[in-house]
DNA sequence: TCTGGGGTCCTAGGACCC
DNA sequence: TCTGGGGTCCTAGGACCC
């Protein structure tokens, strides 16, 4: 007997937290924007209800924000991140296994709760999770992830689940099938959708139907799989801890356009630096670092992009050594007279750090260099991020994103916390080196 | 003036080897 | 004229997710 499986999902999760210590905002339109503070990337029902609409550029609805009063916030993932686990610890107290599937949504066994009301017992988690941490959340049950999405999505739609819906068992599943648009099903994306309205294919029930063979051919093994689902028969697993990152990017677009190597130099060296810290949480070493640079699409001026990728002579975690590879690669794909609108590093063929491995082939240099970055880590891990930070990475920071609309750190920085009334207080800097 | 960032998986096709 | 057959590995590109 396939086993009950529930999903939780934190509703308008950004504009949520931004209310949680910011009762003022309670029945208030609520956005939150991107790096940059470029577009939207969150809303609050009321800003929906107001037209405002995902991904659609700041800019293009100053209007609009002002006629409806909206408040705007830049986005704070220092915030969000917090919320978020503390949400997530709330959720271990009903079953346990939770698999995290983003900073807003968990998968929840339900294994052993079959006999009893799985619609109530989700109340009741909705309920403890706003008592507890303020962020409503809505919750689908049912035999497979892709079904319970479904359930969660018309709990989210439908007022009169009062945001639970149960399809384990039930006799609901059909119509729930029925009223959803394969547009909307996971896995489907726009391309899909385009794909299966043009062969007669418009809701996840007569998805559920189609031909085996036509949707592995049309959709690969993975449009199958979410064909199974659909049918009940649970096909994507249940992750246990979270498995490391096989590739880690951070990049950035400017705040203003850049010319000067000297500049990007700086921004890349920063996010580098990031990078080597996602890396080394999750303790691994990277052998590929890809490096790529880019003028701004939506300009009609002259169009620049590439990217290169350096072997490192063997795997590593040192920042230090990152960096070095990077202007190497840098030099390689930049070309003299365009605007640049971003730069990136990504890195892959990560392996997982093997210590033995480090003290057999390595240098002193090397142990005591691993020393440091520990403690660099540490330093800014309890202090905030770029508290401590490599000279190549620059002291102007001018090429640090722009957010002017941000809200205070309260969980996560004591020096901002709500009773405090600070306004955005400079980070303090030290450099190392 | 102003359009995000960070991931995963799958497949086709080329390079290369015997 | 006729231009093997299989394997493996890698990469690029396309699809999806939040």
């Amino acid at each position: 007997m396939t086993k009950p499986i529930a999903i939780v999902d934190c509703n308008n999760f950004y504009a949520s937290c931004e209310r949680v210590f910011n009762p003022k905002m309670q029945g208030r339109p609520v956005v939150v924007l991107s790096n940059n503070d470029g577009m939207i990337i969150a809303r609050s029902a009321e800003a929906k209800a107001v037209g405002i609409k995902m991904g659609e550029p700041l800019f293009k609805i100053k209007d609009l924000i002002e006629r409806k009063k909206v408040a705007v916030f830049s986005s704070n993932y220092a915030l969000y991140g917090d919320m978020s686990h503390r949400v997530m610890s709330t959720l271990e107290q009903f079953s346990p296994d939770v698999e995290i599937y983003s900073i807003d949504e968990a998968f929840m066994k339900l294994d052993g709760f079959e006999r009893y009301d799985l619609a109530e017992y989700g109340k009741e988690i909705c309920e403890t999770v706003e008592q507890w941490t303020g962020i409503p959340v809505s919750i689908g049950i049912a035999e497979t992830k892709t079904l319970a999405k479904i359930a969660n999505r018309v709990a989210k739609n439908n007022s009169k689940f009062r945001g639970v819906l149960n399809l384990y068992n039930s006799d609901e599943r059909k119509n729930a099938l029925l009223a959803t648009d394969v547009a909307d099903v996971w896995g489907v994306g726009r391309q899909y959708t385009k794909l299966l309205y043009r062969n007669g294919i418009r809701n996840a029930y007569e998805l559920s139907l189609a031909k085996d063979k036509w949707i592995q051919k049309h959709m690969t093994i993975t449009g199958l799989k979410t064909v199974h689902e659909l049918r009940g028969i649970p096909c994507i697993e249940h992750e246990e801890g979270p498995p490391a990152n096989k590739a880690i990017i951070v990049s950035r677009s400017f705040s203003h356009l850049v010319t000067s190597i000297s500049e990007i130099r700086e921004a890349l060296a920063f996010y580098a630096t990031r990078a080597g810290e996602k890396l080394r949480k999750q303790k691994s070493a990277a052998s590929l670092m890809t490096i790529f640079l880019r003028t701004n699409p939506f300009k009609q001026s002259p169009q620049y992009h590439n990217g290169v990728v350096v072997k490192l002579p063997m795997p590593t975690d040192s920042t230090i050594e990152m960096l070095a590879y990077c202007d190497k690669g840098l030099k390689q794909i930049f070309r003299k007279g365009y605007n640049y609108h971003k730069v990136g590093i990504m890195l892959t063929g990560i392996v997982p750090l093997d210590k033995s491995q480090i003290a057999l082939f390595d240098t002193e240099d090397r142990i005591k260099m691993a020393k440091i970055t520990e403690v660099f880590d540490k330093i800014n891990s309890e202090m905030g991020a770029g508290t401590l930070f490599f000279g190549t990475a620059g002291t102007k920071k001018e090429w640090i994103t722009k957010a002017e609309m941000k809200s205070p750190r309260y969980t996560t920085r004591w020096d901002e916390l709500p009773e405090a009334k600070a306004d955005d207080l400079d980070e303090q800097q030290t450099e190392l080196f």
